[in-house]
RNA sequence: GUGGCCGUAGCUCAGCUGGUAGAGCACUGGAUUGUGGCUCCAGGUGUCGCGGGUUCGAACCCCGUCGGUCACCCCA
């Protein structure tokens, strides 16, 4: 029998890694309601024809990247990515007419049936928000000095930002005509699957990695020479706001991305090349002004963009938190664990994060476990303590014990952790029926 | 999807031209009948990814397969 195992490209994460991963995702989730954006959720599962039309057909993701079935007569598809639903779930709520300008952002899981990689799975999660209704050029810069700041505090190094501009359907269509006349007499020279792209997506070729394609590239017509002065003036008038808010770019003439729906304002941001190697996008994202209309709703235009959350936590060096509990209860023999639990209840009710050892080991397996789960106090509970009313309250950093009475115990505790810096929420009734669970000492929402 | 490389204890890896398996870390216990992180001591049968083949004999060679990884395609 072969053993059950994970899909491939499909990963767990297990708890020791789950800690960085909501400190990513608080964090994001910090800087989004800071830009006054909203949380948007909506279905893995979508119908097939949403992706189709958002992205266009001839892209590789509708191609052959989609998990994309049947059922009961429905063509369905698990999302390959977050801005389809977005745009579908704004039309269909008709949101428009309530709010001129919407700002949402969106977190989870996305899935594309390509070879796995470093930084790129089959289930991924990415980190995403789109604006609707603002097509001027100061909300690209926002979002873009946005996302170099969140990964600033994500401590990615070597972050750049690479912009360029698309232009609109027109200028794109002139655009690919001079393209490929300029390719086509240099045809023979270009790689096989360059040859195949030059009728099918001739301005993937711009952005090809093999040398030959280069070099043909190199002298070709930019994007940004057929632009049309709209724009022209977008792209400017981005580049100044950015310039204003002293955040760095380039331009890169031939950055060219898969999706089709992308009009004017095109970016990506990349860092961590030595931890990514050739994956070291973190974030892609444009606008698309058309979008919307195209997918059957108003004419409102969008810019969005969205950041793989694996690759973030591959490019970061943020560390995750090191304790479990802050207490650790050690009962000392039978009798002791009732009593242990009730003090562990206690300090849960003033928002201690605690756990009891009911093991009935050795205090000694009982510290160590202490220390493994990075518990700074331990009380210790043994028949002395019991036949004093008293317990013994360990301070595993400070190298302190003293013997405390059970009533004034979880005082000493609270005062021991908010004296090392640990924040303890305000009191609270810890009963069966009225019991909150304590917040992590984890910061981040504000 | 295409190609290269890799796959040995929980983790990182060693294993000489084929003679049937080891280290460090981690983990558990003890040294200390109730005191951690340091130190010392003790504790390992693990389908050598899986299946098949060659051979007297395979972790080691061959084929297939699965998984990982890197590059390409593409993308987050």
């Amino acid at each position: 029998m072969t053993p059950l195992r994970a899909i491939k490209g499909m990963n767990d994460v297990l708890p020791d890694q789950v800690g960085r991963w909501q400190r990513v995702e608080r964090l994001y989730a910090r800087v989004m309601s800071l830009h006054g954006f909203r949380e948007l959720r909506t279905p893995l599962l979508e119908p097939t024809p949403l992706f189709v039309r958002a992205m266009g057909e001839a892209t590789d993701v509708v191609e052959k990247e989609m998990y994309a079935f049947e059922h009961h007569g429905d063509a369905l598809a698990l999302r390959p990515e977050g801005t389809a639903g977005a745009v579908r779930a704004y039309i269909e709520h008709s949101v428009s007419q309530r709010e001129p300008i919407v700002r949402w952002w969106y977190a989870g899981p996305m899935f594309r049936a390509e070879r796995p990689q470093r930084g790129r799975y089959r289930q991924f999660s990415q980190l995403g928000a789109e604006v609707f209704g603002d097509e001027g050029p100061g909300c690209d810069a926002e979002i873009i000095d946005m996302l170099v700041g969140f990964l600033r505090e994500l401590q990615v190094p070597g972050v750049e930002v690479v912009v360029n501009s698309l232009g609109g359907a027109e200028a794109r269509a002139r655009y690919r005509a001079a393209l490929v006349e300029y390719l086509t007499p240099k045809a023979s020279s270009l790689s096989a699957e360059s040859q195949r792209r030059l009728t099918t997506n001739p301005l993937r070729i711009l952005d090809s990695k093999d040398d030959a394609d280069r070099a043909a590239a190199q002298g070709a017509p930019t994007l940004i020479d057929v632009l049309d002065a709209g724009d022209r003036e977008h792209l400017a008038k981005l580049r100044e706001a950015l310039d204003a808010l002293g955040t760095p770019y380039s331009i890169d003439p031939h950055l060219v991305r898969g999706l089709d729906y992308y009009t004017r304002t095109l970016f990506e941001i990349r860092g961590a090349h030595d931890k990514l190697g050739a994956g070291s996008t973190l974030v892609g994202g444009g606008r698309y002004d058309t979008l919307v209309k195209d997918l059957g709703g108003p004419a409102v235009p969008a810019i969005g963009f969205a950041a793989g959350l694996e690759r973030l936590l591959i490019a970061s060096d943020l560390e995750g938190p090191s304790s479990v509990v802050d207490a650790l209860v050690a009962p000392l023999g039978a009798k002791a664990v009732a009593a242990g639990l009730q003090v562990a209840r206690d300090l849960r009710g003033k928002g201690i994060r605690c756990e009891v050892d009911t093991r009935g080991t050795s205090l000694k397996s009982q510290l160590r476990r202490a220390n493994a789960l990075g518990a700074r106090i331990v009380l210790i509970l043994g028949d002395a303590e019991i036949a004093a009313g008293a317990v013994q309250v360990k301070d595993l950093a400070a190298h302190s014990q003293e013997t405390i009475q059970r009533d004034q115990a979880i005082r000493v505790v609270v005062d021991r952790l908010i004296a090392a810096g640990r924040t303890v929420d305000s009191p609270v009734k810890a009963s069966a029926t009225d019991y909150t669970a304590p917040t992590t000492p984890e910061e981040d929402t504000p």
